[in-house]
DNA sequence: GATTTGGATCAAAATTTCTAATCCGAAAAC
DNA sequence: GTTTTCGGATTAGAAATTTTGATCCAAATC
């Protein structure tokens, strides 16, 4: 019953380097060193009990018992990779399913979708916005866009966009009765914080507040809102100053609905990662609308963020 | 080109959990706890972005895409265990070859030989007797046995008989001009060494004194042999005092030819194992001759040590 | 004869894999 | 209708495997 197996990664480098015929070929292939290779091939070997090449001066020659393995085991890998490959066949028929925080879908891809549209019409995409953490496994969502430290176990992750977080409020409220010309005018204004992070190391109030070197300010004070699109907006109508981050206020700063009425401009730890799963990342979907993001990241990155005078 | 795999030993976990329809099985299957399983089906559907399982209250039911996986999976292995079977046909047809160092082959394994050829007539073993290590994968051996502390990666290891150390000498030795009633009497004599184990750990004069607590006898003086069955022999004939293991002395001492003319009894650390590659050991001869060898070990292990007077 | 190429080897580092303990929910048993 | 049992999930830490980086070596190339 107990069917045995020769360790598997074993056999996995056996077979790139048999087709190879070079160990040095087999590990740029992997993704790994020849010393590697040389390492997994001499284990298998050892398991075996048989040598599967014979080195030669300078030149690698499969010995009977590999000639007889490499086809064996080449086809069995074919026929997992096609395996493979079929069980996502149905599922990419529909729409190509990303997962997106409502508040960057709002403020920075939706803006951007037209672009991707235009250049390739034959897919159709659906952004799925929500704050819960996508169980991949679960739905049927083949791509994410993550805020957070990076880092994601199992997962292919990109850098898309890193962040930045500065004072954010409305033109009327900078020239208003308590004028906002420095940091220490914030002690006269409502401070606007968002929800959605929870996480201890979320860029928010007081971590700004201590990069800027401000005393005197109590960074408790104010509403928070369940969206951080919904602080920038709460800011626009005046409703007090916002740590607005830099892509989610990128468009408001332009249009002049908000301005940054002063510094300093902190950077933040959390970045803007693409997610997916390892398996799903190579489809040419997934592939071509990732590429497109990380295009539309590197032209609007080279942006300055505008301080009002 | 490159074609990309998902993770092998993830693939061979959901492969017998799917074929068991059980992770506590698929783990018994595989020699690792349900907790191993889980993580390596879970690391699986993280990879592929989809779930391969519905996990029922008390029951796993495969989905539509881990009903596809599996005999995908199933026939790939199968594959490969054929393959792997064919590789060692060709060489299961000459005899049995194990390699046994030179003196535990005179003195313990061939003596026993012909019980092994009574109840097996129809395997032939050859035994190459040699001091060096085997390199299993250079030659046709498919098992040894070695001296030496176990531990033998990527071989399968099995223990087949502790040894112990004493002192041995002539009968006539023992009784003649300078008689060897305890250890201190050692100083009158000759001390006959061999020199096969270079190990620094091996069981010689110098440890043997010292586990005794005898002071005063210089464990360098003497001659030293290759080999240790020579020793025994030079001890039988009255050259000197040797240090005898086990179970080279056991056939010796029962003879009459040489004699323990005290004690200690000292354990060694050192033993011998059965060792051969991990894919030919389940082999039936392989697995018949080993078997075969445990017995007889164990036959013998009960076997006192006779002391001298 | 210097240089390059390709594999082997070693110890150390990095990563993966596994375990042990525990939780949880539902079904089975009492 | 409790209580027990069963099977999988989860967590952090331990253990094992895998990989690397540096270096060696022999032969082929220039």
């Amino acid at each position: 019953m107990a069917r045995k197996l020769p360790p598997l990664n074993a056999l996995r480098a056996f077979e790139a380097a048999a087709r190879q015929l070079s160990f040095t070929k087999a590990a740029g292939e992997l993704n790994v060193t020849q010393a590697a290779i040389s390492h997994q091939v001499k284990t298998l070997e050892q398991y075996l009990g048989l040598s599967l090449f014979r080195r030669l001066n300078r030149r690698l020659v499969l010995t009977e018992a590999g000639q007889i393995y490499l086809p064996v085991l080449r086809e069995a890998f074919d026929a997992i990779a096609a395996g493979t490959q079929r069980l996502n066949q149905d599922r990419s028929s529909g729409p190509l399913h990303v997962s997106v925080l409502p508040s960057f879908a709002a403020k920075w891809l939706l803006p951007r979708m037209s672009r991707f549209r235009e250049r390739h019409p034959d897919i159709d995409v659906m952004v799925s916005a929500n704050n819960k953490l996508i169980d991949f496994s679960e739905e049927t969502i083949e791509m994410g866009i993550r805020y957070g430290l990076g880092g994601y176990p199992g997962l292919r992750t990109d850098l898309l966009l890193s962040d930045e977080v500065f004072p954010v409020c409305s033109p009327k409220l900078q020239d208003g009765p308590h004028p906002l010309k420095s940091p220490e005018d914030l002690r006269h204004h409502t401070l606007l914080h968002d929800e959605v992070s929870r996480h201890d190391e979320s860029p928010d109030w007081r971590s700004w507040l201590r990069a800027a070197g401000v005393e005197g300010v109590d960074w408790r004070r104010g509403p928070g809102f369940s969206d951080s699109s919904m602080v920038i907006e709460a800011a626009a109508a005046g409703q007090g100053v916002a740590l607005g981050h830099r892509w989610l206020a990128a468009a408001d700063l332009e249009g002049g609905r908000i301005v940054m009425p002063f510094g300093p401009i902190v950077p933040s730890r959390f970045a803007y990662y693409i997610v997916s799963p390892p398996g799903l990342a190579e489809r040419r979907r997934v592939r071509l609308f990732r590429e497109w993001l990380l295009e539309e990241a590197e032209r609007t990155g080279a942006d300055p963020v505008p301080l009002s005078s």
